[in-house]
DNA sequence: TTCAGTTTCTACTTTTGAGTAACCTATGGT
DNA sequence: ACCATAGGTTACTCAAAAGTAGAAACTGAA
C-alpha cells in the first residue's frame, strides 16, 4: 500500500499542501478545545500556541485572526450536528427493510446529535454565542443554524404525521430538543464523574418518555 | 401613610442608606442586563456607566471590581431560583387540603424556574460559566448550584417514591430537566419572537410527557 | 549559486478596557 | 464658620492579549 518503500523526508508540492492542510486542522483542533474549555475571551493565542509547539504569528500563517478561528471551530461543528442529521434518513432506511418511522429517525438524530455535543468542535457550536461573531458570521451561523432546527422540526412533523410522535407545536419542540441537548456539554464539562454516554442516553429516554409514568409500553 | 406631608430633597441617615442600596441595585441590574445580552467579557462598564448616566469611576463606588459585579449578579439569580424551589413545599401544601405529590410539586418549581431563568439574573446564572470568576468565587456558586441540584433531584426522587414519576436516575434526570431550562434562557434571546410564557410551558409539557404518545391520560 | 516560495521566528506596536489618583461639590453635623 | 463624609467627576495608568513587521531558515527548482 505504501507508494515508497523509504519516506522520502522531502515533501513534493502535493504532500507540502496536504500537510499544511493537516497543520490547518491541528490549530483548528487546539482553538476548539481551548475555546470550549474557556470560553471565547479567555482563551488566549498565545497558550494555543504553546499546546502546538509554535509561536503566535505561526497561527496567523494559516488564520486571518481569531475570530476567523472561531468561526471556523463553530462552522465545523454545526456540519458535524448537521451530518448527524443526514443519515438520519439513510440509517433508518438502510437498516431494516421497512421505512423508520418518525420517532425512530428522531431518536436516531439526536443521539447523534448528543455524541457530536459533546466534542469540541460540537460545543463550541452550541455553547458559544453568535454574538461574538461579526455581524456577517453570525448570519451565516444563524442560517446553518436553521438548516439544522428545520431538520429536528421536520423530523418532528414527520412522527406527528405517522402518529410516532405528540406534540402541539413542532417548532417551539425543535428548540427544546435541541437546547436540552446542547446543554449537555454545559454540565459535562462541570462535573466529570458521569460518563457521557450514560447521560445521553438518559436525556434521550427522558425527552421520549417524559418524566411521568405509562401505563402500558405502547 | 406618609411620614411627612411635603417630601423634603434633603434626606436623612435612613432615607441615605437606602438611597445607596437602591443605586447599588440599579448597577447590578444593568450590569445582569450587559452581561446576560452580551456575555461577561463583551460587557464594557463604561457602557454600563453610561445607561446609568454615570461614569466609570462611580461603578467603583458600589463594588469592588468587575468580578465582584458578576458574583453578585449570578448569586442573585441563583438566589431566585432557589427561592423559586422554596415554595414549591409551601405552595403545593397551601392550595389543596391534601399535600401535593412529586410530580405536581416538580413541576409548580419547573414552572416558577423557567419564568426565573428568562430573567436577566436568571440567564447571568444558567448561562455565564462559573470559570470567568475566581476560585474563591467559582467554589461558592458550585455549592448554591448543588443546593439546587439537590431539591430537584429530591422532588424527582419524591416524585419516584410515591409513584408520580417514572425515572431511573433522579440525578441524571435533575441534570437534565435543569440543563433543559437553562437552555430557555439561550433560544429566547436569539428568536425574540416567541412569547416566553409559551415557551416554557411547551417545554415543560415535553419534560413531563415525552414525545411519545400517551394511550390514556393516566 | 542563486532565486523564489514557504514556514516560522523574534521583537515589536496597538488596542481595549479594567482599574486608580486626585480632585471637586454637596450636605449635614458640630 | 468649619469639618467630615458621601457621591461623583476628569484624566490618567496599566496589563493583557490581539495583531504585525521583518528577518531567518529551509526547501526545491533553474
Amino acid at each position: 500500500m505504501n507508494k515508497t518503500a523509504i519516506a522520502s523526508p522531502w515533501k513534493n508540492e502535493a504532500e507540502r499542501k496536504q500537510e499544511r492542510a493537516l497543520k490547518r486542522e491541528a490549530v483548528l483542533a487546539a482553538a476548539a478545545h481551548m475555546f470550549s474549555e474557556r470560553g471565547y475571551h479567555r482563551a488566549s493565542l498565545d497558550e494555543v500556541a504553546r499546546v502546538l509547539n509554535v509561536t503566535k504569528p505561526t497561527l496567523y500563517y494559516y488564520f486571518k485572526n481569531k475570530e476567523a478561528m472561531l468561526y471556523a471551530c463553530i462552522e465545523h461543528g454545526l456540519e458535524l450536528l448537521n451530518a448527524a442529521g443526514e443519515d438520519a434518513n439513510e440509517d433508518g432506511g438502510r437498516h431494516t427493510e421497512d421505512a423508520a418511522n418518525g420517532m425512530e429517525r428522531l431518536v436516531g438524530y439526536l443521539k447523534r446529535y448528543a455524541v457530536v455535543s459533546e466534542t469540541d468542535f460540537g460545543r463550541c457550536a452550541a455553547r458559544i454565542s453568535d454574538n461574538e461573531l461579526s455581524e456577517e458570521s453570525a448570519r451565516k451561523v444563524r442560517r446553518i443554524k436553521g438548516t439544522i432546527d428545520r431538520k429536528i422540526r421536520d423530523l418532528v412533523s414527520a412522527g406527528i404525521a405517522d402518529g410516532s410522535i405528540a406534540s402541539s407545536d413542532p417548532k417551539v419542540t425543535a428548540f427544546a430538543l435541541a437546547g436540552a441537548l446542547n446543554s449537555i456539554g454545559h454540565w459535562h464539562a462541570g462535573s466529570a464523574s458521569l460518563p457521557g454516554a450514560r447521560i445521553a442516553n438518559e436525556y434521550i429516554n427522558l425527552l421520549v418518555n417524559g418524566l411521568a409514568p405509562r401505563k402500558a409500553a405502547p
